[in-house]
RNA sequence: GGGAGUAUGGUGAAAUUGGUAAACACGCUGGAUUCAAAAUCCAGUGCCGAAAGGCUUCUCGGUUCAAGUCCGAGUACUCCCA
């Protein structure tokens, strides 16, 4: 018997799969397709353990669709821009473009270790004009469509890396990534528009039946849509104007007892041009952030601006008007009235300022004596102290209070969103260039079609903070495209979501040339069938997919909404984490386990063992694929990432589940190098099956052909696994049986090879060509079944006597329930639990169960 | 603070519609082989009990002939939002 050396036979069988370009794929309108995408990765450098999970996962998938006949797109590529090739420009002095070309050519072929089917011929890299050019004429159509403009808005900025921060960037009031205290700056920004789809996006989530419920909830939270009404105030006391709130609950009116404004409302602004302690105030709160979180975390401050607004309904009563810390300009409208009995954020202010506290809804088993004092009711009720509201239900008396501010003229009903427009300006250099040329006569100018694509200059330094590209001497002056005078580019590049929101509309035609994509071949493969990957994007880069497709629809690129019919997400890897004495992490290659406790392996030093998590480098608590595909082959490594664990699950990466892994490829081994080339033309059925051992070989073959295809449909690969654990226990013991036909066995190796080749492929070829497949394993088709070895004759049945298992019973296939009943009754081990009653009632469950209740 | 999810042997887990709980694997124990070990093979392995038997899916309660699965309350952990 040959040795199993798996980077030998894996890197044999690599090599033949791209020498027949086995994996390419061609719209063919005659088939169906299907479309299987993995998240691409970012270029880092070096592929980790969940890129290995989510590729094998989605290479199931890829590998069972072709061979259940669809024609499959399977692609990969590379979100190339981004903020950790600058890093490594500031750190080691290498150009961002060098170090990605090379990060991409190292995990390009760190990735073909594994086996994958992919169509490399469609492999991209969004770093490269040929690539971004497209996405700035998407950019350049959306700015004709009104779905990109140019705004000033409060930013967060990040001092050090002197950059602005999406929200969620921003944690505990500190850049993610520097640590730094954010500041909140003004900034011209361009936005898209993604709110102008809001109500779409957010209705469409029933739509997408195949996507996690979690992560449908998760996209519904993060949109936000709240019912409620526009108000205005008057401003009184001689002051002309008013103020416009949102409100979700317009039923509280009655108990309104102020005005705030948000720091950044422009009558904040205005009144502190005149009042330095209002500036002071508002300069205060500019040191909050922009974030929900913090501001909610934050002390309730206020600040009274001395003016007053009329209540629209109580005749005479006038509100103070404070400027709050709380309230968000980017929601609603930058103002809201206070109702403290009913919002805790305004009972907290109101008590903290001594503003009165007016309950108006009761709970239904209060009284009208029902006060507040620090817990805000904020639950279902009864209107009381509400004028012609009172005794009416809460949402009875929300659209009376709607319908009653209509018909003052102080407001309308409104609907507003917490989703906000998508800011895509980053004051970086590693991203795709805004094509925008300012001019100080014609404004912001977009750079002509023809002169696209606006490419990155090469000479850049990084060896101050801030834009390379704000510093270069020459890049950005050009003449204005309108006016022919001297104007400045643009020098802000897109957030790197933007490549990320249409990559896989590109995979579909990744040659074009005059645009990103052809509508004929998105036409054909969209939507993306099966998306694959990790839950850290459930909200923004399938939202912002989710908004690209629409936007191109709208401009002429598609007709499509929803680019992802079918999405996965898969759980995290991780591993046990290792401490020594003096607190320092350790990579588990550092430790063993000796006599029940973990040592280090070279001093014998005792290691604190800590818990199981997501494998990560600052708790060195990795391991390098490279390493074990080395060591153990891609096979046993793909196959132990879908044993153990189902997908979405996290999984525990262990030592010992590897080997187990190996152990079972090398089981598989020994089989392979017994295997003979089978007649041509041979089949097991029931006619050729000769003995008890073909026939129990011809059973278990069929099962595991059924189980898989049912499990993989199901993402059930944990399952899988397990059904190939039991074909081969069979196809060993039947090759140990006297009554062995090599024939037989070659047939069923060739379709256990078959099953394999979904999660091991590279022996599973071997086996294939062995066995006498024809062509590629890869490209064969899944088998039918042969129903006739599903059939049993008898079934066992449990009998239970009060719900209790008492016995078991072997009858006949859909034995009539009288008959089985009969004979179960007969049954002598169930008397002494009957004690000679007579059973008051019998349930039969055909082919199942039966219930004696007694 | 709001929302969602999860909880099954020593461990990862399985049980698709309420119908024989623990498939498959890891680990462990015993045996075979070996000068010895590794590897391999065989057997055992939910818990209590010598056995008969009893008990068992986080806890408590409910629905049902029958509950891991459905309902209610609670506990613990995880995730999302704040």
């Amino acid at each position: 018997m040959t040795k199993l050396t798996p980077s030998k036979l894996e890197t044999k069988w690599q090599e033949i799969w791209d020498s027949q370009n086995a994996f390419s794929s061609e719209p063919d309108p005659s088939q169906p397709k299907y479309y299987v995408l993995e998240m691409f990765p970012y270029p880092s450098g070096r592929i980790h353990m969940g890129h290995v999970r989510n590729y094998a996962l989605g290479d199931v998938v890829a590998r069972f669709k072709r061979a259940k006949g669809f024609n499959v797109l399977h692609p990969m590529g590379w979100d190339a821009f981004g903020l950790p090739a600058e890093n490594a420009a500031i750190e080691r002095g290498v150009h961002p473009g060098n170090w990605t070309t090379q990060n991409i050519a190292a995990m390009r072929a760190q990735l073909k270790t594994m086996g994958l089917s992919y169509d490399w011929e469609r492999e991209i890299a969004t770093c490269t004009p040929d690539y971004y050019k497209h996405e700035q004429k998407m950019f350049l159509d959306f700015l004709d469509a009104g779905l990109a403009y140019r705004k000033e808005s409060w930013v967060n900025w990040d001092p050090v890396e002197n950059t602005v921060l999406a929200n969620e960037q921003v944690v505990d009031g500190r850049g993610w990534r520097s640590g730094a205290l954010v500041e909140r700056r003004k900034l011209s920004q361009w936005f898209l528009a993604i709110s102008e789809f809001a109500e779409d996006l957010l209705q469409a989530i029933d739509g997408l039946e195949r996507w996690p419920d979690k992560v449908r909830l998760m996209q519904n939270n993060w949109i936000g849509r709240s019912e409620g009404a526009e108000l205005r105030f008057a401003l009184t006391d001689g002051k002309s104007g008013d103020i416009a709130v949102f409100t979700t609950r317009p039923d509280t009116l009655y108990g309104a007892s102020f005005i705030a404004l948000s720091a950044q409302h422009p009558l904040a602004a205005e009144l502190a041009e005149s009042r330095p302690d209002i500036e002071a105030f508002i300069a205060e709160c500019a040191q909050l952030g922009t974030s929900e979180a913090v501001i909610e975390k934050a002390e309730k401050k206020g600040f009274d601006t001395g003016l007053f607004v009329k209540h629209p309904l109580i005749e005479g009563h006038k509100l103070p008007v404070y400027i709050a810390n709380f309230v968000l300009m980017d929601y609603g409208t930058g103002a809201v009235f206070g109702c403290p009995a009913h919002d805790q954020r305004d009972l907290d202010f109101a008590n903290a300022y001594s503003l009165p506290v007016i309950p108006v809804v009761r709970p239904h088993d209060a009284g009208d004596d029902f006060s507040v004092s620090t817990q805000a009711y904020t639950g279902p009720g009864l209107l009381f102290g509400s004028g012609d509201w009172s005794g009416l239900e809460v949402d009875a008396a929300k659209k009376a209070a709607i319908d009653k501010i209509e018909e003052l003229g102080a407001g309308a009903r409104k609907i507003t969103f917490r989703l906000r427009d998508w800011g895509v300006s980053r004051q970086r250099y590693w991203g795709c260039p805004i094509p925008i040329i300012h001019c100080a006569d014609c404004g912001a100018v977009p750079v002509p079609e023809k002169d696209l694509p606006v490419t990155l200059p090469e000479d850049v330094e990084f060896d101050s903070p801030g834009n390379p590209l704000d510093r270069h001497p020459s890049w950005a002056q050009v003449d204005c495209p309108a006016c022919a005078k001297p104007a400045k580019r643009e020098t802000d590049t897109f957030d790197t979501f933007f490549e990320s929101s249409w990559y896989f509309l590109r995979y579909t035609d990744p040659k074009a040339g005059d645009k990103g994509f052809s509508a004929e071949a998105a036409r054909y493969w969209m939507p993306v069938d099966q998306y694959i990957g990790g839950v850290e994007h459930a909200v923004l880069h399938l939202l912002y997919s989710r908004f690209f497709t629409r936007a191109l629809s709208k401009t002429g690129y598609l007709q499509l909404d929803e680019p992802f019919a079918g999405l996965m997400t898969q759980g995290m890897v991780c591993h046990q984490s290792f401490k020594d004495g003096q607190g320092n992490w350790l990579f588990p290659e550092e430790v063993e386990k000796q006599d029940g406790a973990w040592v280090h392996k070279q001093t014998g030093a005792e290691i604190s063992a800590g818990r199981v998590e997501k494998m990560s480098k600052s708790k060195r608590n990795v391991v390098d694929p490279e390493h074990i595909i080395q060591t153990y082959g891609a096979d046993t490594a793909r196959l132990f990432m879908l044993s153990d664990s189902p997908p979405e699950r996290d999984l525990e990466w262990t030592e010992s589940g590897v080997e187990g892994a190996h152990r079972f490829i090398q089981k598989i081994w020994k089989l392979a190098t017994v295997t003979t080339s089978c007649r041509e033309g041979f089949t097991l059925n029931k006619d050729s099956a000769s003995s008890n051992a073909d026939e129990a070989l011809a059973r278990a073959l069929n099962k595991a052909i059924g189980d898989i295809a049912n499990d993989i449909e199901r993402f059930a690969f944990n399952r899988c696994v397990a059904h190939l654990h039991i074909l081969v226990s069979v196809l060993a013991d039947y090759h140990a049986s006297e009554a062995r036909r090599e024939d037989v066995f070659a047939f069923a190796m060739g379709r256990f090879a078959l099953l394999l080749s979904m999660f091991s492929p590279h022996i599973a070829e071997e086996i294939w060509a062995r066995s006498g497949g024809t062509g590629l394993v890869s490209q064969a088709k899944w088998p039918e079944i042969d129903p006739h070895w599903l059939k049993a004759d008898t079934v066992e049945i449990a009998v239970q006597v009060n719900g209790k298992l008492r016995a078991r019973l072997e009858l006949p296939l859909d034995c009539p329930a009288s008959e089985a009943e009969e004979k179960a009754l007969a049954l002598e081990g169930l008397q002494r639990y009957l004690e000679g009653k007579p059973p008051k009632r019998v349930i039969v469950v055909p082919n199942r169960i039966i219930n004696v209740v007694c």
